[in-house]
DNA sequence: AAGTGTGAATGCTTTCACAGCT
DNA sequence: AGCTGTGAAAGCATTCACACTT
């Protein structure tokens, strides 16, 4: 049916941003693809080929129904659901992400929290209870949670990785600066904060370089997190 | 000189994983591309063809110096300095961030705290002064600081973003769920971690429908944070 | 008229494969 | 013999431009 053609990894990305630019269209009833194009910083042509990956959703001279669209995106994505999120690793990090609105708002719900640490294991943060790592398996039985944060420092996060797999978990979003390798089944993706500010670095620093040659012309390239 | 040739977004995510790993390999003396491929999780071909782009390191034969290379690298990405980087929005997730060692360890170093909030203006985090973000002109002026990391709601994103650049600064790393628009000259990153999760969302969702037609293949693609 | 859907063309990036250096 | 550096080829993604629909 849909899969035969090979889907760009950075249509997956740009979904999410027409799905945002949707809600915040939905006073209007119909938005063409040139404006959402505006809306998104994408252009025109980019969001019809994109969505024509997954079917034909628009009006021809009309445009696309906002509230129609964002139904279909939503259930492109799978956002069409509450998903439970396993948050591994209490440290600063973790601890701010438990209480962020932005998860919860798209139906992503921090449902259980890990450590390895005796002193944090018991302990409740912001109304959830700390768990042992080692007892993973046994409190995701039967909760259906496939997607876990990993925010534990880079030493152990392979072996921590090993073991969410091994409690069923099917997609990891890494925020520790190291690869973790998982079986092909398992999607990862990172988030490399330093790396980040490194490419910042370079961006600033070649600028500085070329302004002294030539005025090297700025990519506005579009690309997101990683596959390792 | 050197900026002749368009290099890829993705040649500039990759050094900073390339030199990581050489941190890594450390005790020993050199490394080959095929090395290092297995290190990082790309190809050896890659290796040597974003290499390239700035210079010829290795030895042919022989392979690359760790020392040497790692030292390039750094000088490629400008993380041969420190970077001092004011963190703007105190929140959760700006608090996080103060103390993390990852980014002091790689020369980035948080030295200005600011914030709107009257409540929070004059405060201390991690031993740093809370600033009114209406300061910032002044407080930074003559501390050379060209990198902030934007932790605000998406509300006042935007803003606050406009007063960040009237203050001096060159690029912006933003985990606002939301797009600032910024002069050419100014770079953004963007970490937006529930699109992230959406997309993982998608990849479990897509999983189990293909597991019914027929087994899809998995992407292993690799790209990064994103340009608005 | 206006705006979608889409093959074809263009433009990038990655991989191949091998000449050439050590 | 081993491994880099690199043109050429292959593989992807984006943009163009227009037929077609409302």
């Amino acid at each position: 049916m849909k899969g035969q053609v090979k889907i760009p990894t950075d249509t997956i990305k740009r979904l999410f941003r027409y799905y945002r630019a949707l809600l915040e269209s939905r006073e209007t009833k119909v938005v063409s693809s040139e404006e959402l194009a505006k809306l998104t910083g994408s252009s025109a042509a980019q969001i019809r080929k994109d969505l024509t990956y997954f079917g034909e959703f628009g009006t021809p001279g009309k445009g696309y129904n906002v509230e129609e669209l964002g139904h279909q995106i939503k259930g492109i994505l799978g956002i069409d659901r509450e998903w439970t999120v396993a948050l591994v690793g209490i440290g600063n990090l973790g601890r701010a992400l438990v209480p962020y609105q932005g998860l919860k708002s798209e139906g992503f719900r921090i449902t259980h929290l890990f450590d390895s640490d005796p002193k944090k294991i018991g302990m409740a943060c912001a109304g959830l209870k700390i768990n042992d790592i080692n007892d993973i398996k046994l409190v995701l039985h039967n909760t259906g949670t496939k997607i876990a944060i990993l925010t534990v420092p880079s030493d152990p996060a392979q072996q921590v990785t090993n073991i969410l797999i091994d409690a069923g978990i099917q997609a990891i979003l890494n925020f520790a600066p190291s690869r973790i390798s998982v079986p092909p089944e398992i999607r990862v993706l990172n988030i490399d904060i330093t790396n980040e500010l490194a490419r910042l670095s370079y961006y600033i620093t070649k600028n500085i370089n070329s302004l002294a040659e030539e005025t090297t012309e700025q990519d506005q390239g579009t690309s997101g997190g990683d596959y390792y």
